[in-house]
RNA sequence: GCCUGGGUGGCGGAAUAGGUAGACGCAAGGGACUUAAAAUCCCUCGGUCCUCGCGGCUGUGCGGGUUCAAGUCCCGCCCUAGGCACCA
């Protein structure tokens, strides 16, 4: 017998595929395609479990899907612009580059030694200037669209990063990659126009069934679309002020009015009023607060009055003009009516005022007293003191009122999103330079295609904490205006590292083209992605800006598809000792660890097998270890259990004898194959391994029989076989290294994938469960389908049931065939 | 506060269309083999009660309900993870 040397099978199979180029594929009109992408890695020096996990699941589903004679294209490559790689040069003195490349490689025989079929053919970097010289023109049209452009505004910026931040990478107020506070800074930056698509994004999330719900509305959450009407309020200086709102079924409630200090008309109102003054100092006041500080819910509502009254266009009521500090400049309007009956925040406002307060809807019957009001009513309910809306459920009212403003020309109906541009200037090195020139005469000058790529110069020093080298390189940063040929200054900034992972997937697919960012045919032919698996903590940031990317390039003419992935699986993450893994918590299992003394397949099996994909794992060495024992029981039923004798012997798949244990094994293969089949294809990868190690378990069983007849040992051999093949796409070492071993040769598993009978997927002999009022009381065994007649002769002598229904008036029986019969007695 | 998930043995987890709750694995306990150990194999393993059985009762976060039958459906809560939040 050979003993399970993982490293030796290993190794071999692994040089096999890759001689081979097993995983090579081609664009082939013939062949029903597959796209199968897992998010790819930022090379940081190692894969970590998370890695080791996310591809596992990736290389389950694309080696089952091949196997299923799809073409599948499965490619990987790196996410290689960041910070990182600019710390390790300051810290060590490495070059980004070199440091970055360096990492590559050795993450690259990582991922090669845990087996994994990516077409390395098509690998990507995106630091690698044939890479990110598309961005910049990808960038370049763009500008000329209008959808990527320059303005000066509040920004996040960390200060230990040294960087802006987009608000999608504030995460509480902190910086996502460092934990440090985020503070507000302004700065001139480049937006990418993702509003644009804002509502679109929103409304396609109910057209991406393949995606899980909670991703979906995570992305609705952060794009924050709300309806409503804008209503415009005369002032009686003249003006007028424009206001957003969601409830125009409080309009006659409407007490105050409340403009955010930054609002354009917040002085000019309150000229010539004795309160002029008190509105300068606010507005001076607010500007200098910290905006974190002023976004906080627990904040206290601060005013001042403008000395300035509204006329409300509904009622003509008369209501004084405030400005507050809970009034947002960037959403809406910038300025709000204010119905503190039904508005919590308008509520606080007026009592901390002393501004009146009216109801106007209440629930049905009941009536409610301002004064003695503790919070403000904000539940469903009737209209009242609401003209001839009176009545009406306010629900419906919301619609009526904003027919009835439009109507009568006081307002339009509006749609408000939270979602901003999408910011993506930064100031850092290792990154895609912006391709802009600043000239004094002539202003923002795109740099003329002709002369992409702007190259990242990698012959400077970095070595200042917190300042991007290029700023200070002459040599990147002094050229000649390409309109006027005067010196002028080249952008500085580098595009956020999400802009490239925002359509690498696209890159894949043709990755050595070179006459344009993509070639449409071979992108048509792949795209979309049909299965994307990574990280749940990319529900809004990369998911987001590739959704709102790809739409870009379909613009653009580079993409078929408006949206780039079908289907969307968010793995859980990798928990030991109750934490997330982190070298800060010492919890850390290392892979390289892990192969070391297992083997890559024991590492892939046990993070498949301990818990369904979606959910977090948490890591178990003794698990681990159980894995490990399963592969080795799986080798030695191959090797030393009847090898001998099975040598040679013509495997069977099926049976229709009299023997049991036979019918009994038949059966289980079949109904293995369905199982494990159905199972992959709804990711319920633990299970589909539990149901193959019943099998096995089944086979050992089977074994202890010591049948040795024709028919015996032909379909031992062909349940062995069967445990073979589907374990293949879990564990492809052994299973190819098994299967050669069973006299296969080079008749490799990868091209079939079992089929199943139906006929032996059913038991003949079926477990009927006994009940008497719903409570089990007995078991039998009978022939499927036995007549009900005969069931029922057969229950009513078993025993237990006798005794139980004994001096008992039967009402009625329920009959689940081949399942359960219920008997209901009084 | 709002929006999503999720609560099942000592643990990870199963139960695809309302039909035998706890598959598979880990841990634990007992046994076989062995001079011994490892490895391997076999048995037990939700709780509880007794008359120890082919037994009874109970049990899927809590309280109700629908149904012959509920982990699964409905109503009302509690806890927990994540997202959003002075967004009008």
């Amino acid at each position: 017998m050979k003993s399970y040397e993982p490293h030796v099978i290993e190794e071999k199979w692994q040089k096999i595929w890759e001689d081979n180029g097993a995983f090579q594929v081609e664009e082939d009109t013939d062949k029903e395609k597959y796209y199968l992408l897992e998010m790819f890695p930022y090379p940081s020096g190692k894969i970590h479990m998370g890695h080791v996990r996310n591809y596992s699941i990736g290389d389950v589903v694309a080696r089952y899907k091949r196997m299923r004679g799809l073409n599948v294209l499965h490619p990987m490559g790196w996410d290689a612009f960041g910070m990182p790689a600019e710390n390790a040069a300051i810290e060590r003195g490495i070059p980004p580059a070199q440091w970055t490349y360096d990492n590559i490689a050795y993450m690259r025989t990582q991922l090669k030694r845990l087996g994994f079929g990516y077409d390395w053919r098509r690998e990507v970097a995106t630091c690698d200037v044939n890479y990110y010289r598309w961005e910049q023109l990808i960038f370049l049209k763009m500008y000329e669209k209008n959808l990527v452009y320059r303005k000066s505004s509040p920004v996040n910026y960390c200060i230990k990063c040294q960087t802006v931040l987009a608000n999608e990478q504030v995460e509480s107020g902190a910086c996502w990659r460092c934990g440090e506070a985020v503070i507000q800074k302004e700065l001139t930056q480049w937006f990418f126009a993702i509003t644009k698509f804002a509502d679109e994004l929103y409304e396609y999330c109910d057209k991406l069934p393949g995606w899980p719900e909670k991703v979906l509305s995570m992305q609705k959450n952060w794009i924050g679309k709300s309806y409503g009407v804008e209503v415009n309020f005369s002032i009686e200086d003249g003006t007028s002020l424009t206001i957003f709102t969601t409830r125009p079924d409080t309009l006659w409630g409407v007490t105050f009015m409340v403009l955010a200090p930054e609002h354009p008309q917040s002085l000019e109102l309150a000229k010539g009023t004795p309160q002029e003054g008190e509105v300068k100092a606010f507005v001076e006041k607010v500007a200098k607060q910290d905006r974190t500080f002023r976004g906080e819910m627990n904040t206290a509502k601060e005013g001042v009055f403008t000395g300035r009254y509204a006329i409300n266009p509904v009622n003509g009521v008369k209501v004084p003009v405030y400005l507050g500090n809970f009034v947002l400049m960037e959403y809406g309007t910038g300025a709000i009516m204010a119905v503190p009956a039904h508005d919590q925040r308008d509520f606080e406002f007026a009592k901390e005022y002393g501004l009146p307060i009216i109801v106007t809807i209440v629930p049905e019957g009941q009536r409610i007293d301002p004064a003695a009001m503790k919070e403000a009513y904000v539940d469903e309910g009737v209209l009242v003191d609401s003209a001839h809306f009176d009545g009406m459920k306010n629900r419906e009212a919301i619609l009526k009122i904003i027919d009835y403003l439009e109507e009568k020309g006081l307002g339009k109906r509006t749609t408000n999103f939270r979602l901003k541009d999408w910011g993506i200037s930064r100031q850092r090195y290792w990154g895609n330079p912006i391709p802009i020139i600043y000239c004094a005469d002539c202003g923002t000058v795109p740099v003329p295609y002709e002369d992409l790529p702007v190259v990242l110069p990698t012959n400077l020093e970095i070595k200042v904490v917190g300042k991007s080298p290029l700023a200070e390189f002459r040599e990147f940063y002094e050229v000649n205006c390409p309109q006027c040929g005067k010196i002028a200054r080249r952008e500085t900034d580098t595009m956020d590292t999400f802009v490239e992972s925002s359509w690498y997937f696209l890159k894949y697919t043709c990755p050595d083209y070179d006459d344009a960012p993509l070639d449409r045919k071979r992108v048509d032919y792949w795209m979309p992605v049909d299965q994307y698996i990574g990280g749940i903590e990319h529900a809004v940031l990369h998911l987001l800006y590739s959704r709102f990317f790809n739409r870009v390039l379909n613009e653009l003419g580079f993409v078929g598809v408006r949206e780039p992935f079908q289907n969307l699986l968010t793995q859980g993450m990798v928990i030991k000792d109750g934490a997330k893994m982190s070298k800060s918590k010492g919890n850390v299992v290392d892979p390289d660890y892990l192969i070391e003394k297992y083997g890559a397949d024991t590492a892939r099996l046990f993070c498949l097998f301990a818990s369904p994909p979606e959910k977090d794992l948490d890591w178990n060495d003794k698990g681990v270890e159980g894995s490990f024992r399963f592969l080795q029981r799986v080798w030695r039923l191959v090797t030393a259990e009847r090898a001998e004798v099975l040598e040679g012997v013509e495997p069977l798949f099926i049976y229709d004898g009299s023997d049991d244990d036979l019918k009994q094994l038949a059966h289980m293969i079949h109904k293995t194959i369905k199982k494990v089949t159905d199972d992959i294809d709804r990711f319920h990868l633990n299970t589909a391994i539990a149901s193959i190690m019943e099998l096995v378990n089944t086979i050992y069983k089977y074994l202890e029989k010591d049948k040795i007849d024709v028919h015996s040992l032909g379909l031992l051999k062909g349940a062995i076989e069967t445990v073979i093949i589907l374990l293949f796409p879990f564990v492809p070492h052994i299973a190819a290294e098994l299967w050669t071993l069973s006299g296969k040769g080079d008749n490799r598993p990868e091209g079939l994938w079992p089929q199943y009978d139906e006929a032996y997927v059913k038991e003949e002999r079926v477990m009927i469960a006994v009940q008497i009022n719903g409570k089990l009381r007995d078991t039998c065994e009978v022939e499927r389908d036995t007549e009900e007649t005969q069931l029922k002769e057969i229950i009513f002598n078993l025993e237990k049931i006798t005794k139980h229904i004994e001096g008992k008036a039967i009402k009625k029986m329920i009959i689940i065939p081949n399942k359960l019969v219920n008997i209901v007695c009084a």
